[in-house]
DNA sequence: AGGATTTGTGTAAGCGTTTTCATATGCTAC
DNA sequence: GTAGCATATGAAAACGCTTACACAAATCCT
């Protein structure tokens, strides 16, 4: 009814080292060192207990041998309930540099949500280390994080004297590129910004990238100027509606925190007969697949997001390999990516 | 320098079940017992015990309770190399039931793709059972997998005597409807479907639902009438270039199989002048977010992308804790979604 | 009231590894 | 030829927990 290995084997898991040993003719001992420093083994044992190895198909007890090591080569990865492309893309890069390393991924989205259901926060104790990634300035302990007894790395807040190693993207850069880009054709008092609620560390990141700018430019922004609710392309096309019916949403530019809200923008001026770039234009953030999905393309702000995964991997490695070594903080840049949405309103 | 509580249990790990027996005046057994079987413990004895547990910061060192139990209450997940919505749906869906039922997810797109990496395959031995997606007919060994030492369940693949729990989509019901609803404007000679490379389980199911609907109009469907290479949007656009070129875009009707190559040629289409849905009629399939973002909407078929997920936890723990009961082999059922793209032609 | 049961707790035997220490073997060097 | 050393292997002690078993005390029955 079963193959003939499980049954040779009995149960899962019933070959163990010492199976290995036995059939070899050699102690435990050996066996182990094969595995972890073949170097103290001589060459013809080495080989007969490799063959055995391979014969029983042994595959070391992971909780046996983590129970000794502390190690289990896994790495918890906490996310924000954050949706859409950013989530998968990230996920990739976190994957792809860690299995490149020999590690795993343990990910929840639900463990920064306080005791929810009855697996008790992460399986915390499983993992050699954390990534923690905020979105959201309050509501998170970072001074818990980095008071954890284990490794950690938090993506997406920094802050001076944090005893934690960080990765942040430079939001005021490309977010600066692309105001500039639009301020080079429209008066800083016909410049909008759209964003996410206050409290949101991205929104609020570019909202003051793009006040600095205006100011740059000689104007202190207006409280209508700026708009803040959501992550959405509901709330972009809503506020557009807004502003449409008040006769506002022409010759003017909009700087939206995300490209979901600026589509939501763009497809209410469509609908409207409002053009865009000619009227209306629009720079988004993300550099999402969809800016070249949509008509006209949208000029975007890119995130570093293989960067970013990439660099948390290795970040928390190097902190689970050197856990007294100071930790870092790296900023990594932000930059403009130039599309049809914003192109010069007279090049139409 | 540190914290107070971190010099006195000296380094992490430092406080065993044997301190808290200790302190609280009992044998390591009854510590055990106040935290697997509570039952089992006075009232009186068991409080004082659960001070002391809370008074240390004690938390059960994970590997050695698996050493034991076998168990980790983790679920290893394989995915497949997609990208885009469905993968984070899909991981929220997945993460927010397992989190529910006291699980967590050890995730790995990279698992199937043959010994990448030093840390050869999966972390196997630390899940409790694996859920693999598959989107790919060939290169990969099913057999394998019903056969592995652990329990396992499967996304994507159905074949009728597998001895391994399955979970698909029945991509038929909801592609039959969407192409019903075409072939009620066009004749099934102009009616076009365009997909995803042959051995796509999903393209190839839909196409084979595409094509019964058209021979059940008496149509046998010609080659011409098929395209397949990718699920991209710039495959999309390409095939509508292509169609555009020999003037043969127009008064048409398609059904691509997914939402991306949808909008590619939705995009096409548009560019060059050919009205949507005027003079060529769109269904796209998934049902993805990005249908309410385009313009017109575009048509599609959902996914039951938060069903799969769930189903799928609920199958392995199933498995996990009952491994002698029958395998089970779930369908889930999609449904068509009238949006502007596939509207009827005179209606604009 | 005395044996039978129930209840609460402790003792100790593992679980499958890694790793220290001791031992044995074969060399090199005098 | 024997002291000295590197090399190869084994014995055994952890690692922190669960659980079968044993035992004492409290509770029950007739």
């Amino acid at each position: 009814m079963k193959r003939q290995e499980a049954s040779e084997n009995g149960r899962t898991g019933a070959v163990s080292i010492r199976s290995v040993a036995e059939r070899a003719g050699v102690s435990i001992a050996t066996v182990s060192r094969v595995l972890n420093t073949p170097q103290k083994v001589s060459q013809s044992t080495a080989d007969r207990v490799r063959k055995a190895i391979e014969d029983l198909e042994y595959r070391p007890n992971l909780f046996a041998k983590g129970l000794l090591t502390k190690r289990s080569r896994v790495i918890g990865v906490s996310l924000p309930d954050i949706h859409g492309e950013f989530y998968s893309e990230l996920m990739f890069a976190l994957d792809d540099r860690a299995c490149e390393l020999g590690y795993h991924l343990l990910v929840s989205s639900n463990a920064h949500r306080v005791e929810r259901g009855p697996g008790n926060g992460f399986a915390l104790d499983l993992v050699d280390g954390l990534i923690v990634m905020l979105t959201e300035r309050s509501g998170v302990d970072i001074e818990g994080i980095s008071q954890l007894s284990h490794p950690a790395v938090v993506i997406g807040f920094d802050e001076p004297g944090l005893e934690v190693e960080t990765i942040v993207v430079d939001n005021e850069t490309g977010a600066r590129k692309a105001i500039e880009h639009l301020l080079s054709e429209n008066t800083p008092d016909r410049c909008y910004f759209v964003g996410a609620h206050r409290g949101n560390i991205d929104s609020d990141e570019r909202l003051n990238a793009f006040c600095a700018a205006l100011r740059k430019k000689g104007h202190e922004p207006r409280s209508d100027q700026i708009a803040r609710r959501e992550f959405s392309f509901d709330w972009g096309w809503e506020w557009a509606e807004g502003m449409i019916d008040e006769g506002r949403l022409e010759d003017i530019a909009v700087f939206a925190a995300n490209d979901e809200i600026a589509i939501g923008i763009a497809n209410a001026a469509r609908d409207r007969g409002i053009e865009i770039p000619g009227s209306l234009r629009i720079v988004g953030f993300d550099d999402s697949r969809l800016c070249s999905l949509v008509r006209p393309k949208l000029s975007s702000v890119r995130m570093p997001v293989r960067e970013i995964g990439h660099a948390a991997i290795e970040a928390i490695i190097r902190r689970i390999e050197e856990p007294d070594s100071a930790p870092r903080h790296a900023r990594l840049a932000t930059t403009f990516v130039e599309r049809e949405s914003s192109g010069v309103p007279w090049s139409m």
